[in-house]
DNA sequence: CTGTGTGCAAATGGTTTGCAAAAAC
DNA sequence: GTTTTTGCAAACCATTTGCACACAG
């Protein structure tokens, strides 16, 4: 037998709290948001999702983010080019960006200092931290020459 | 004699380095937007500029925030509110953001140790820092009850 | 004159919504 | 049969752009 995946429980346990459906559409986008790494457009998973079912529109895929988002699947990111990106959250490892004002690319790091300092300064001003989001800008190896 | 600000100053050799002219509507705005603290969306600043004169419009206060954004006086954040807030950048202490996910505050801090991490950390990457947004989402000291 | 700046209205583009049809249960 | 989901098209809304006019050198 076929095992799910945790993040295929995470999904099912948060649709049945809100009393939602699986439905084989919300079932495919997120299978492909889980099979692609990266920061990914809503264009981009409606692009490969079509492939294997063009009867789903460009609407669907955004509601059924808008459920991963809440369910703590996926985070959304701002690149800075204009529209809304989406990574996987669950069971990865949190990290940042670095992005290369010149070609644009974005690097993904962790740095368990910065973390832990957030956290610290954060409670000494009475302030409970839930998330964040750190973006860092300049200049990538190949571009910095 | 009275002597210009130094903001005034970088505004107007940046003025001078793009062959732009110094108009009264573009003194006016960057007037007004030095003038108030604090994140301010087009909007804000379009509203208050009307008091002054109401002969500008919305597009021109877009395309001078454009060039305050160009020559260091602004700096664009995202609050997450739906639209583009600018603050003050040069001669204010660079700071970040943490924004309250229940009543929406936003709260400046600033750390010397998290930024001197993040510039080596970067280093270490082989990249070159030149700037850089931490927003940290949670509980303002009201809100976490 | 010549060229830049400006206001208005219209366009843009990512995202959301209204609604009737389709699917789920 | 009742309720949720979906696709389409239209609406939204912050921002940008086209264009004719205003204004400065």
């Amino acid at each position: 037998m076929k095992s799910l995946s945790s993040e295929m429980q995470v999904f099912l346990e948060y649709i049945e709290q809100k009393q939602l459906k699986l439905t084989p559409h919300r079932e495919l986008i997120l299978e492909t948001f889980l099979k692609h790494e990266g920061h990914r457009s809503v264009e981009d998973i409606y692009r490969v999702v079509r492939e294997s079912d063009p009867r789903i529109g460009y609407t669907t895929v955004y509601r059924t983010m808008k459920i991963l988002l809440a369910c703590g699947l996926a985070r959304a990111i701002d690149l800075a080019d204009g529209m809304t990106r989406y990574e996987h959250l669950y069971n990865h490892e949190h990290h940042d960006h670095m992005i290369c004002m010149q070609c644009g690319k974005s690097i993904e790091f962790y740095n368990a200092e910065i973390e832990s300092i957030q956290d610290s300064a954060s409670e000494q001003l009475g302030f409970k931290v839930l998330d964040h989001k750190l973006q860092i800008f300049g200049l990538c190896n190949e571009c910095r020459t």
